[in-house]
DNA sequence: CAGCGACGGTACGGTTGCGTCCCGACGTGT
DNA sequence: ACACGTCGGGACGCAACCGTACCGTCGCTG
């Protein structure tokens, strides 16, 4: 993992990865026949594992859990440096982008349905609310922030950030956006409101 | 580009530039000293045209218009395939890192500024909102989306996207969240007010 | 037309990585 | 002690790529 962190996948090397190891070449080979082997085999086994997340009681609390946990997994050098990588190489390789899938998204979706699935049950979202949407809401900002701007983030900013997703979710789980016609290329709109619920 | 796309920038080698190109290697070297020149220029060349975002009237035609754009830029397969590749590789190399730093990320900041800036001139924010936050929030969901997920998103649900994300900057811009006591994010769905003060 | 400079292509030595072959080391059973 | 199977390591042939040296071509200019 530490040479697929340094050097990232496209430039992944058996010898490289004998080298760091202090192994030959044919001790590689004898376990896994090729590099994609070998990076699915450890990517599985790192990025599989499901972990249940606790109830705190309302959805605020719950992604507050959820962000502290992902912000200390994208926290480790190691992660941030090879998800990104991983998932850009999987548009390429449809090896990866089903294991990843198998391993991280999954893995995501369960966790958000666990999450949406609950605030349901509590009355703190609406009962269609579309999964896939609330998952980009919930784990964009943060993944953007951590594997892709790479800017830190303070443990105190949690609560807001979670607030913010919060009121997001509630809102994209509404039924409708009635107002808004087409005038948006047309320019300036006289701003009737910005809440017509 | 396409050859960048095709292999990734860790693969990418000059010879194949040239030969998908259809002339020789010299031809090459003699425009560009190395790859990562070569890189760097395309994606100047590429990511660094700064565009005006048109002034919608409000913050959540402002949000819709820049996912429109956002989607049609994320949407081509070249940038879908080749963004994430250089994010990635830019964690590795500082000469990317500074590059795309220039061209996509102070253009971000830039574009999330001016929103950010009309919305606080009209009232729709907090004059103190955190514009990092901000644009963790705006960019997040739909890069997260678009080129992580690679999931298509429909024109017509970016209204909803649009006005979750206003909810979203509504909240994390407010001065503080008093956490655990209270719980009036719980059943409440804030609607009612479109400034913080 | 001759000379000149810029340009593009081919060919070359050197490096790196792949995948395989063969050999020695080690432990085990007879 | 000896045969045997397993394992790891060094070495090999092969292919791709790098960066450069050399050479032919083209167009301009005197």
């Amino acid at each position: 993992m530490q040479e697929l962190a340094a050097v990232g996948y496209g430039r992944l090397s058996i010898e490289a990865v004998a080298r760091r190891a202090g192994v030959s070449k044919t001790a590689v080979y004898r376990r896994w026949r090729s590099k994609l082997e070998l990076v699915l085999e450890i990517v599985s086994a790192a990025a599989g594992q499901r972990f249940p997340l606790p109830d705190t009681g309302d959805l605020r609390g719950d992604l507050e859990m959820l962000f502290l946990i992902m912000t200390r997994a994208l926290g480790h050098p190691l992660a941030a440096q090879i998800i990104p990588d991983l998932l850009a190489e999987a548009a390429r390789n449809p090896q990866i982008a089903q294991t990843l899938q198998g391993a991280l998204r999954s893995n995501q979706r369960d966790i958000g349905g666990q999450l949406i699935g609950r605030a349901i049950a509590r009355g703190e979202l609406g009962p269609d609310t579309d999964v896939d949407v609330a998952v980009d809401l919930i784990v964009g900002p943060l993944y953007w922030r951590l594997a892709v701007a790479r800017a830190p983030l303070a443990v105190e900013d949690l609560p807001r950030l979670a607030a913010a997703v919060a009121a997001a979710l509630e809102v994209a789980c509404l039924p409708s956006v009635p107002d808004e016609p087409d005038v948006r290329l047309s320019g300036v709109v006289p701003m009737a409101d910005s809440g017509g619920s």
